[in-house]
DNA sequence: CTAGTCCTGCCAATCGCG
DNA sequence: CGCGATTGGCAGGACTAG
């Protein structure tokens, strides 16, 4: 078929072969378009033109509409774009499955005894693959150098094609490997990059890994593979080795219409880059390296004709193989001009082509409803199948991911990379270690207790594994005891530099300034504790991020703008709010930061919120900040009891029906009425948490004053809204949660009256200009919540926790703060200011008078910022602090330009409303698929929080029940599978930040050194581990990473950021 | 791009030990 | 009480998902 006259490209089939393994392999990129599932679930990304090509079974699949069941499928299980398809093969198990599609995409059959062998070959029967139909009874090494015919023998009957394919054989296409010459970094120039897609690497480690990749398949394909006759490819028609053939039926419209079988054709194609066409005789290079010649014999293999096939449509358009499917794009199926004879792979079937005519009903609908758009991982809606397709990535994507030394599965490319490049530096540890992947299962085992998901199969790592769930994830993050043990003493290394110590983690090489950080951190790797919600099945590797997160059960708003005295709960709203509704630039705000992110209190800090105590003290203690914070810029105002806390203040007296009722009026349907507002205790309102709760409204007047109230009676033991958290909802923690019980120093000392001191702006360059003058001491905030009130009666916490006598100073504190009450200016006042705009918001309005001293703060528009004020443009805000005993908030700005317009961001209309719906995080909704079940470990205290949790009243027998009512942290050893699915994860993986670098900028280049020495080091360290089986605690942790990772990296691969950050990693 | 999460330096509070 | 080791709260920039 190929003419004379035409030049060929031989490594060109290999080559493209090797990009689409890597495509598949690579996780959910846009080239993969069907979704294999094997009987045990295990998921497995192809192409499903390669699927038709070489095998009948999957042409006739795949060429049929999808079934409705099969829709079904997709919808719960994968995500999956219009275009996809996904095909489940319960007669398949992962391994077999996986070790099908190594073949196809690699030519090559990985061994594993005669069972897995005998599987494979039955695969093959079943699925029309002569090759591996004939595995069995052969011998292993033969089979590789067999010629096709063996392959034929073996076929069934399945094979339609068979027979015709035989005589192509005869061309021959090497099935290359990629030669030295293409390595990848040929293919894809980091220069010229940009263009290639997923499949060529973006960056310069990319381009390391492709070669990496190109290496190992020299290595493992030395010689040009012989050629299967296999009838695989499908058409008959098709020629493998006719190149034109396929691809000359073109239509028009497809853009691989390039290819007519002359040289340029094949420059032409997306997957190999024009650099290749240089190649098109490497005459030279190819020779030595390969043995090459590229006979007709050695030459093309059963995929090699695949590929050849392919070649032609492969990038016309996926649709051709699902020309039923509207849902391709519009444009898809133009591509298809050939005949069913001449695509290869397309099923004849579907000859179709005519994109006209589409849609079959069950096939992807056109439409689907949205409805469709679920995550069937996390359950997540989606309003386009392309989001739900990105989403997608989150759980599946690229777990197929393999060390080509190792097998070893990496969800990111660069993971993948690194990866390779350690593992080739020490074969025969991390060879051999990961394939004993004995260990680790059993270590998944016996930690997990039997784990549902512990499928041999799934364990096996290797190129084409299966992509495993995300339980078997976190499953993996368990790990006996005695290795968390041994990783915590090498989780770290130390560097020093310039003087400064330096902590390095060992696992993702991120540097730390000082070891408790880095110690907090490892723990992310470890998992050598568990900090689970108290309020739902997810677990946490810090627990502040525990912490975090069950404000969204609770509702609680600890951060107050000093302005207009709403509270967020979080930072970040709070930030968020100021800025938009006050003009006050964050960097005002506080404390500066340290070159890292972590943060550095500023002495003189401004704080322009107040922070208001944790309601579930798990720490009875006053944070630093607070003590702070509170001093500076509170020391009037916390002496009055703020309208937040209600359950606080709430008096015993007010029934929760009262205060429903009076909350009810108003506003509460308002736009502004949030739910914060219904905080009583009456009912959770766990609603937007970013929404602030708006202490003005009428309400809080009456919350005011019950909070005096409360506040006088000094610690409510009797709190009727027990559940009630601050500033909001009623939400009641469930296991073992305490909330305001705590003992605690919510009440901090206030007192001081160091009377900061603000300024009225003038200068200070953004909006808000404060000048503080001493700032002092202070002591402290004052929160009223600081009752004790232990004493819910309700509250499940043991008396002991109750008991806990306040500090004294605290209660000082609080004493003084209950005095000075009345003279302290309160929410009213401000709300009173604010009245003028507060009218939206319901705040009420309380004229106030100022007592002595103030200060006024000045806020302006973000947008007029600063200058504003300089040129004498009002300013949108002024706040009057009173120091000593009160703050008055003056706010001259219109409202309306402040919040009416920004109002509430939308954030919070839509959080309102899931809210309602769910207290719970958004989030994490999907979460509590899994229950998470008690913790078997073995851990006293985790017991302990065990068994509070299943029965509180029981663990209060022991004295130390608060404790552990409050660390519920769970030992590793408890692992508990259910659990697993709710490891908290993070986004993205970790490796070393930028900003470390940037620190150290100066001496950036020696600390690439370092890292890299360091690397080194932790290679030496780690195939120790792995000596000493302890192999899994790394895959385990680079698991977790990796998917984090491949999350990050599919998104950013190309972004500066990352290369910058890494670069100081990998180089 | 925005909204929101994650991370990490810094430090308060606690715990265990003497 | 002091001291060292831990724990974890906080800020707020870094970074991700959508
Ligand atoms: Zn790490
Ligand atoms: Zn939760
Ligand atoms: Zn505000």
């Amino acid at each position: 078929m190929v003419s004379q006259a035409e030049v060929w490209d031989p490594f060109h089939a290999g080559a493209l072969l090797s990009q689409l393994n890597e495509q598949r392999l690579a996780g959910p990129g846009p080239f993969c378009d069907v979704t294999l599932i094997a009987s045990d679930d295990a998921k497995f990304r192809a192409h499903q033109s390669v699927l038709a090509a070489c095998s009948p079974y999957f042409r006739e699949l795949l060429s049929s509409p999808p079934p409705a069941p099969p829709r079904a499928l997709s919808s719960s299980s994968a995500a999956l774009t219009g275009k996809d398809r996904v095909l489940e093969l319960p007669h398949l198990q992962s391994r077999v499955l996986s070790d099908l599609l190594d073949y196809i995409y690699t030519s090559r059959v990985a061994q594993h005894g005669s069972k897995g062998t005998r599987l494979l070959s039955e695969a093959g029967r079943s699925l029309g693959v002569p090759f591996l139909a004939g595995l069995v009874g052969k011998d292993p090494s033969r089979v590789k150098s067999k010629s096709r015919q063996d392959k034929t023998d073996g076929m069934d009957g399945t094979d339609k094609l068979g027979a015709a394919k035989s005589s192509k054989t005869s061309l021959s296409f090497p099935l290359s490997v990629p030669f030295p010459g293409l390595s990848a970094q040929n293919h894809c120039p980091p220069s010229s990059s940009p263009s290639s897609s997923s499949a060529c690497a973006t960056g310069s480690e990319e381009a390391l890994w492709k070669r990496a990749a190109v290496d190992k398949h020299l290595q493992h394909m030395p010689g040009l593979l012989p050629i299967s006759s296999s009838s695989s490819s499908s058409s008959s028609s098709s020629s493998p080795i006719d190149l034109t053939a396929p691809t000359r039926k073109e239509p028009p419209s497809t853009p691989p219409s390039s290819m007519t079988g002359t040289v340029p054709q094949f420059l032409s194609l997306p997957l190999l880059p024009p650099a290749r066409t240089g190649l098109v005789f490497p005459a030279g290079g190819k020779g030595d390296s390969f043995p090459a010649g590229m006979d007709s014999e050695r030459s093309t293999t059963e995929t090699a004709q695949i590929l050849f096939n392919l070649s032609a449509m492969a990038f016309q358009g996926r649709g051709q193989l699902e020309p039923d499917r509207k849902e391709q794009g519009p444009g898809v199926k133009q591509g298809r001009a050939e005949s069913p004879a001449a695509g290869p792979g397309l099923p004849q079937t579907n000859p179709l082509p005519p994109p006209l005519t589409p849609p079959l009903p069950h096939g992807p609908s056109p439409v689907p409803p949205k409805a469709e758009l679920l995550c069937g991982v996390c359950h997540r809606l989606f309003s386009s199948a392309s989001s739900l397709t990105v989403h997608m990535r989150l759980h599946r994507g690229g777990r197929a991911l393999s060390c080509r030394h190792c097998g070893k599965a990496f969800i990111h490319n660069k993971r993948l990379q690194s990866h390779e490049a350690i593992c080739r530096q020490a074969p025969p540890v991390l060879h051999t270690a990961p394939k004993q992947e004995p260990p680790d299962e059993g270590e998944e085992e016996g930690e997990q207790g039997g784990g549902a998901e512990e499928q041999p199969e799934h364990s096996r790592v290797g190129p084409g594994r299966p992509l495993k769930k995300g339980r078997g994830f976190l499953m993996r993050h368990h790990r006996p005891f005695p290795r968390s043990d041994l990783l915590a003493e090498e989780d770290h290394f130390v560097k020093v530099v310039d003087g400064h110590i330096i902590y390095f983690c060992t696992v993702c090489e991120r540097s730390y300034m000082t070891l408790s950080s880095l110690k907090r951190h490892s723990n992310v790797h470890s998992w050598r504790r568990k900090y689970p919600c108290h309020f739902c099945d997810k677990v946490f590797a810090l627990a502040e991020y525990r912490t975090k997160h069950e404000v969204w059960h609770t509702g609680e708003r600890r951060y107050q703008c000093i302005f207009c005295w709403e509270a967020f709960a979080t930072y970040y709203n709070l930030k968020t709010h100021q800025k938009a509704f006050h003009g006050i630039s964050p960097g005002l705000i506080s404390s500066e930061k340290t070159a890292n992110g972590g943060y550095k209190q500023k002495v003189n800090a401004l704080k322009l919120y107040r922070l208001l105590p944790m309601r579930s003290q798990k720490r009875p203690y006053k944070t630093y900040s607070q003590s702070l914070t509170d001093s500076l810029l509170l020391p009037p105002e916390s002496a009055k009891p703020l309208p937040l806390p209600l359950d606080c203040s709430l008096p015993a007296s007010l029934g929760p029906s009262e205060l429903h009722s009076l909350i009810s009026d108003g506003h509460r349907q308002g736009l502004l009425a949030d739910p914060s507002e219904f905080t009583f205790g009456v009912k959770p309102d766990g609603l937007g948490l970013g929404e602030p709760s708006k202490l003005a409204d009428a309400k809080s007047d009456m919350r005011v004053r019950l909070a005096e109230g409360g506040a006088a009676e000094g610690e409510r033991d009797t709190n009727s809204g027990d559940g009630v958290l601050p500033g909001g909802s009623g939400v009641r923690p469930p296991r073992g949660y305490c909330g305001s019980k705590a003992p605690v120093s919510s009440v901090i000392t206030y007192g001081h009256p160091k009377p900061s001191v603000i300024k009225h702006g003038t200068a200070v360059s953004s909006s808000v200009i404060v000048h503080s003058n001493q700032i002092s001491s202070g002591g402290g905030s004052s929160f009223l919540n600081s009752s004790p009130s232990e004493a819910n009666s309700n509250s499940p916490v043991p008396s002991k926790a109750a008991h806990r006598p306040m500090k004294k100073q605290v209660l000082k504190n609080y004493v003084q703060n209950q005095s000075e009450g009345e003279g302290v200016s309160t929410p009213e006042e401000v709300g009173g200011k604010q009245a003028v705009e507060g009218e939206e918001r319901g705040k009420p309005q309380k004229g106030r008078r100022a007592h002595s001293k103030s200060v006024t703060y000045t806020a302006k528009p973000a947008c007029v910022a600063g200058e504003a004020e300089v040129r004498g443009s009002a300013p949108l805000c002024q706040i009057t602090v009173r120091i000593g005993e009160e703050a008055i908030v003056k706010r001259s700005i219109s409202e309306t330009d402040l919040m009416r317009d920004k109002s509430p961001p939308p954030s919070k209309a839509k959080k309102t409303d899931a809210s309602v719906q769910d207290p719970a995080e958004p989030h994490h909704a999907h979460h509590h698929r899994h229950r998470h079940r008690a913790h078997r470990g073995s851990s006293e205290q985790e017991e302990e929080a065990e068994t509070w949790r299943k029965n509180p009243k029981a663990s209060k027998a022991t004295g130390k029940v608060r404790e552990y009512y409050f660390r519920q942290e769970v030992r590793e050893e408890d692992s508990d599978q259910d659990a697993e699915d709710n490891l908290w994860r993070p986004y993205y993986t970790y490796k070393p930040k930028r900003k470390a670098l940037h620190v150290q900028k100066v001496k950036k280049s020696s600390w690439q050194r370092q890292l890299r020495y360091k690397r080194s080091l932790r290679l030496l360290r780690r195939a120790e581990k792995l000596m000493d089986n302890s192999t899994k605690e790394e895959e385990e942790e680079e698991e977790e990473e990796e998917e984090g990772r491949k999350r990050r990296w599919g998104r950013r691969e190309g972004k500066k950021t990352t290369e910058q950050r890494d670069a100081p990693k990998r180089h």
